[in-house]
DNA sequence: CATGTGACTCTTA
DNA sequence: GTAAGAGCCACAT
C-alpha cells in the first residue's frame, strides 16, 4: 500500500482518531508514520479540517510538546484545557511528561 | 501554470 | 547551551 498525496490529510485524521485517550502525538511522528516525514507542516495544515471531522487535534501537539496550534482553536485555552481534562499536565502551554503521555501511530499497530 | 502560505522539524552558527 | 535559518511537502489562490 502507497500512501498516496489525496490520501494525506484522510490518513492524518484516522490517524489523529487512533489517538488513545490521555495521550497526545506530534505532527512529525504521523508525518513519518504516512510516509512523509518531512511533511510535519502538512499534518498541522490538515488540521485545519479537523473541525469538520471528530478529530481530537487537541492531541496533536509539537515536538517539543508544546500547544503551538491552540491559537486555532475556538478558546485560547480551550486546548490545554481538553489536555488537562484528560489527565495531562500543561503549563504555559507545555505538555508536562510529554514522554510519558507522547503515543505513536505506529505502536498501536 | 506559478506563487504564497503554514497547527513543523532539523541542521548549522 | 542557546539562537537563528533553511528545508520541506501539500493545499489554496
Amino acid at each position: 500500500m502507497q500512501a498516496q498525496t489525496l490520501n494525506f490529510f484522510d490518513k492524518v485524521y484516522e490517524v489523529a482518531k487512533q489517538i488513545p485517550y490521555g495521550k497526545v502525538t506530534s505532527y512529525g511522528a504521523i508525518a513519518t508514520y504516512l510516509g512523509a516525514a518531512k511533511s510535519a507542516r502538512m499534518v498541522g495544515y490538515a488540521m485545519n479540517g479537523s473541525h469538520d471531522k471528530d478529530v481530537p487535534a487537541h492531541r496533536v501537539v509539537n515536538r517539543k510538546g508544546l500547544l503551538t496550534g491552540k491559537h486555532h482553536f475556538e478558546g485560547t485555552n480551550l486546548m490545554q484545557q481538553l489536555l488537562e481534562s484528560e489527565g495531562i499536565k500543561v503549563v504555559d502551554n507545555q505538555i508536562q511528561n510529554f514522554d510519558n503521555v507522547f503515543w505513536e501511530p505506529s505502536k498501536m499497530l
